[in-house]
RNA sequence: CGGGACGUAGCUCAGCCUGGUAGAGCGCUUGGUUUGGGACCAAGAAGUCGCAGGUUCAAAUCCUGUCGUCCCGACCA
């Protein structure tokens, strides 16, 4: 491609809503536009940069064994009626209506269809196991469209639906597309590690996200340093607190105590009351259906929203209003306590974190405003419902698994993989017939890549102050040819037969043929990144040389007759390197 | 959904407080000189100041509403 008969629209100062520099950088370089919020257009070279993501992708997903569907984006609501997912994912559903006013449903995720699929056509063990996917755009509704490509309202995903006729053959079909994920992964030269994964409302089951480390990413990450444990935060366990809640019981009854205007955990731990944060309990109202729900976690300890949402099993929760709570507990946030005989309603469900067990001699609310209670013994003074996990995980806590001390890191979220187990297939009637003549749901797995999202990350992960330095695998381009003359002298007459050559042996190649000055091509070089720029200038030509320069590497001279083979070798070795076959390939 | 900030030329921004002829840099067009890390000179094109009301002799500027964008929050009672 001749770089004046391209696109490249790119930008020497960022647009200020830009904040991260990957987002920066996707605009500068010229690889999109924004329309509108969380909406992008993408241009020439950001579309090839996702050809060649969506390309590495299908090329790992077939090897895998999966097949390649397409699926509508305009989707039946009814389906997502019977999935139960009308409802518990309706603040992210886009809806459309037809001109006789009946409703749609806009793609965020196709288990409906897919499941519906397999429900007419699979009928025997003899068809299984299955994996269909498809690339396509998905739509959410995001309550927070952000950093460009990453959140964004529509965006390009791969999706896989793995159908098994047991349990054993679900964890086959999970692992092949774990491993699959690994190799897309190193494959586009993203650095992204698998740890394991909320399960949320879908239940109990078993998931994996793969992140890439990077200090804009969404997510917290809590890892142990021996590399053997790995989670999201929002499932991490540790072995509890650093200070160990107490338990020593003075004996006495719980008594009521003067806080006057104390609402804070901070503030009783203060002077004059210095109860300290780990022997208080905090009590939290949420509302269920309609109904208060008491959460119950230690002073020092902060609630993990999605480890209650799997415990409550829908999303369909939130924090109480003060409204709410003062109508449910007779007392303001700040007094509040669940100790049982203190209550105005003692029938209310009480959740209570595990660090909470067999605590006494603790610290809370009254349930009256500018009251609290001391010596209240959780076992013997509060009912309580279930005891669960519900704290979030700090840095610091003992791994479970080594007992060494975990760390915590912010990702970014480019994959997911789940074993949904039967909860679609029921629900939406996939069965089949066994050996033993037995009719059973097919047991699904799930697996989504957020295909716009990783190309960013690779931006993310991968640039420097002057630009994008791509990996060879996605870069737009594999080489550059830069001529420093003007058109029509010695060295863009030699740029035009490097383009020949090149282009024949099947190399992608960008030519900068426009009439501009060196520094500003470099400049525009630097930006967009491509992997291998090749600089061809009067004075390494009087030499009889050229100047092949890796982005971010050492500059090379070359004698002008060798250069050809010697791009040609530099681009193999470069996209060898990235292949794990290869890698893996004794040499 | 709550809070905050910002909407002025394609981009980055000044002007607004204190109302009175719409500005700069980059980019763009034309000509010339340049040509190994975003050149220089000259001439030019380009903005209903987000939109709608209001106040005023007069509004980019003050007021109200609205739309859009970005940031923070939407556990810690």
């Amino acid at each position: 491609m001749l770089w004046s008969k391209s696109f490249i629209p790119t930008l020497k100062e960022a647009p200020s809503d830009a904040e991260i520099i990957s987002h920066q950088l996707l605009l500068r370089a010229g690889l999109c536009r924004k329309l509108t919020g969380g909406l992008y257009t993408f241009c020439p070279l950001g579309l090839r940069v996702l050809r060649k993501v969506e390309r590495i992708i299908r090329e790992e997903m077939d090897r895998a064994g999966a097949l390649e569907v397409q699926m509508p984006a305009l989707q039946p609501p009814e389906i997502w009626q019977k999935s139960g997912r009308y409802e518990t994912a309706r603040d992210v559903l886009y809806k459309a209506k037809d001109r006789s006013n009946k409703e749609w449903v806009l793609s965020p995720t196709a288990e409906e269809v897919i499941t519906t699929l397999a429900a007419s056509e699979i009928n025997s063990y003899r068809q299984l196991p299955l994996n269909f996917y498809q690339v396509s755009v998905k739509f959410r509704d995001e309550i927070r469209p952000r950093f460009g490509l990453m959140r964004a309202k529509e965006f390009i995903m791969k999706d896989a639906y793995s159908f098994d006729a047991s349990d054993e053959g679900a964890m086959a079909s999970y692992r092949r597309m774990y491993d699959a994920y690994t190799r897309i992964f190193a494959r586009c030269g993203l650095q992204a590690f698998p740890v394991e994964a909320d399960t949320g409302v879908i239940g109990g089951n078993y998931s994996h996200e793969f992140m890439v480390p990077a200090e804009t990413g969404e997510n917290e990450v809590v890892y142990c340093e021996s590399g053997q444990y790995a989670a999201n935060i929002e499932k991490a366990a540790s072995q509890g607190a650093a200070l160990p809640t107490p338990t020593a019981s003075t004996g006495a009854a719980p008594e009521r105590f003067a806080t006057p205007g104390v609402v804070t955990i901070e503030a009783l731990a203060s002077a004059p009351f210095s109860v300290p944060a780990h022997a208080q309990i905090k009590t939290l109202v949420y509302t269920v259906d309609s109904q208060p729900v008491l959460v119950l976690l230690r002073g020092d300890d902060t609630l993990n929203e999605a480890k209650l949402g799997g415990r409550l099993g829908t999303p369909l929760f939130r924090a109480a209003t003060p409204e709410e709570i003062v109508q449910a507990m007779g007392a303001r946030p700040g007094s509040l306590g669940a100790v049982t005989n203190t209550r105005r309603n003692a029938q209310y469900r009480v959740l209570a974190d595990l660090q909470l067990r067999g605590a006494r001699g603790m610290t809370t609310g009254a349930n009256e405003d500018g009251f609290h209670l001391r010596h209240v013994d959780l076992e013997r003074d509060i009912r309580v419902d279930e005891w669960t996990d519900l704290r979030t995980v700090r840095e610091g806590e003992a791994c479970v698994t080594t007992g060494k001390p975990l760390k915590i890191r912010r990702a970014i979220e480019v994959g997911h993989v789940f074993k949904l187990g039967t909860k679609y297939s029921e629900k939406l009637d996939s069965t089949f017939l066994d050996t033993d003549g037995q009719r059973k749901p097919t047991v699904m797995g799930c697996y989504g890549i957020g295909v716009t999202r990783t190309l960013q990350a690779v931006i993310e992960q991968c640039h420097d102050k002057d630009g994008i330095v791509w990996p060879m695998s996605v870069a737009p381009y594999q080489v550059l040819l830069t001529p420093l003359g003007a058109p029509g002298t010695p060295t863009a007459v030699l740029a035009d037969q490097y383009y020949r050559e090149l282009t024949a042996a099947g190399v992608e190649v960008l030519l900068d043929d426009r009439d501009e000055r060196p520094g500003f091509k470099f400049k525009d070089a630097d930006l967009i990144g491509i992997p291998l720029r090749v600089s061809i200038g009067e004075k390494s030509l009087a030499k009889g040389e050229v100047e092949l320069k890796p982005r971010g590497g050492a500059l090379e001279p070359v004698r002008k007759e060798d250069a050809v083979q010697r791009i040609l070798s530099h681009v193999q070795q470069a996209l060898a390197k990235l292949d794990p076959a290869s890698a893996q390939r004794p040499s």
